[in-house]
DNA sequence: TATGAATGAGCCTTCATTCAT
DNA sequence: GATGAATGAAGGCTCATTCAT
């Protein structure tokens, strides 16, 4: 029913559409460098018409920061779920965080940078890296209680040493630095992983 | 030397001192946020006169960060080379790492989110990691090489593990989240390297 | 006569209470910052609706104060025409004035300010001073008839300056200043009075 | 020592002369639609210029008003003090009144009807109007003590009416109402103050 | 008739920068 | 060398108004 573009909601779907162009063009310009202006020009949307929809310019970009790190999450959650072993499971996981392609790590840059002097965001921050976490602790949970995994670590830590890790490639992504070399580095990572939950090779 | 602090000595100490201020401010108001005003406020200097010392904001901001950056990195560096047991200086060196401050941390990624969008910090960066991954590699090499350490990783592979992990801490310290808890993971990844690197408990 | 309530009839009513708000939204912030969103709040009527109501911002404005300043001398003059006694009546009438509620004085400030940069509105001004100055000729002019009053005045210079006099109450009343003090004030005009026309005490 | 209009006080002056322009603008145009533009065009001060000098529209405005209406009354008060009779002096303060040109009372009318919706304004305004009472009631008492007026009535009351139909002329002169005659009403009022103040003819 | 959607015009404000002293 | 004065450029925001339903 695409077909009723027109009529009384029809700002509603434009509205979620300027919200990918926000995304973008903070990705390209940064969170505080991102006026309406640029906006407007990447969306074919009037600066004022922006206004209508998010009030303020700091609205905007939190919302658009807001929405699309939520939804990056959601997709990861739901693209693993379809493995059954354990340490399948558990290596998607990893796999799919040093997959991250480097718009989603500008992307996260900016929501964690702006995060970090906007107290809105810092508790939304907190919120994210829990879903982030989630699917990591239960795949952990799971596989020991089915004997796949054996440790004396706690889950919650193992998963500190993975989240933490594939955290940790965000600048040299983002910056395009010359180490870590990514293959390599994920191949040591998930050979402690086993090692750490008993795994044979 | 005090003698120097007239004339052309006075404005360079004078000047060196603004950049300290520079990097508080920054610190607490974030790269694109701080204002000549700001500065000049936190360091009693009319804005006309940072002006002549750093012609423009972008050149000040970036001197400050470029500066402090690398003293951080120096001073890093400086307080190992004492240890003498190879062990105990890769232990004493992700400890280092584990123990930064919150406004060092607050201060990189400062310099990381602002090289984003600057081809010469980008560079300034490279050269950053390179110098912050030197000691490890000394460390690792030195081990391997007297026999303390055996291990079939390559030791760059090594240095990127550690590395990214610490780097990893960056947003969760600045965003005071609940994760990851410091100590316990700590001490996973030292466990984790004794195994790779054939260290007795 | 509730059955044209419906078809053209029902807009009329509603366009007849949107002026009512209006004019209280003018009392509470001005004629100059009385915008549209104002009223529109004010009334429940969507902005739109009201620009079909009065087409532009400043007809809307202008009408209101045109019919509410209307009906309030309108009133006034209703108000007296019952008392016999000229004497009476006179001080009728100065008493009416000198009660003044407050939010009427705000309203003819709205006005007359507006008229002093409107041409149309000015000369609504003039037919309103006419309006308010005709009892009070009429009444002098009826207790001159009746011998009732004696002056060597003329009725129009009288008038001026009971209505001066009164006029004069609407700043320090607006702005609620310590003086003049009404309730005297009001006898010694009425006093001044009574010696101009030849009134025994 | 004009000359030295350059060096670092040159600001003080200029400052002083754009007030002047701002009330000029304010009596054309009204308080609220004195843009920062008018005042650049009127005075040739850059916007920026006038941001520096008053920070803030509103403060510029309010600064003008306030200035402008103290010099007003303290001019009013030089004038007088120079007469020695005290029917003469209340006379002469009386014609003060009657003689106001309309550009003050236009200057009058912004600084209170500003004053209307500006708390600070407000009591600006209460103190000017002790400011404008005071000679009125400083003859008043002069010539009781001399024995030059008797009368049963308060000071202060007398000075309210005086004062009150005086300020009852702003709007009749600001919108050119045909009513009142000042020469006509003016005598009228002197001749009832005589009666009232026991003056003979 | 009534209203939601969209937009351009205009204004205040912040800020870096130039200039003169 | 250091600083106050002045200004242009640019952005956010408010608001009236037009258009389509």
């Amino acid at each position: 029913m695409v077909v009723r573009e027109r009529g009384r909601g029809r700002a509603r779907g434009r509205r979620q559409d300027v919200l990918g162009h926000v995304v973008e063009v903070m990705i390209e310009r940064g969170f505080h460098q991102t006026r309406f202006k640029d906006v407007a020009e990447a969306s074919g949307v009037a600066i004022s018409t922006l206004q209508v929809y998010f009030s303020t310019r700091e609205d905007m970009l939190v919302e658009a920061l807001r929405t699309s790190t939520r939804a990056e999450v959601d997709s990861m959650r739901a693209e693993v779920g379809e493995l059954t072993d354990p340490w399948d499971q558990l290596a998607g996981l990893v796999d799919r965080g040093f997959a991250t392609p480097v718009p989603v790590w500008r992307m996260l840059m900016e929501f964690w940078t702006a995060a970090a002097y906007d107290e809105a965001l810092r508790a939304d921050s907190h919120q994210l890296q829990a879903s982030y976490r989630a699917p990591f602790e239960a795949v952990l949970n799971a596989g020991i209680e089915s004997g796949a995994f054996r440790t004396r670590h706690e889950v919650a830590v193992i998963t500190d040493l993975i989240v933490t890790t594939l955290d940790g490639l965000l600048y040299p992504r983002v910056l395009a630095q010359p180490q870590p070399a990514v293959q390599d580095l994920r191949d040591l990572l998930l050979d402690q992983l086993r090692v750490t939950l008993g795994v044979a090779r």
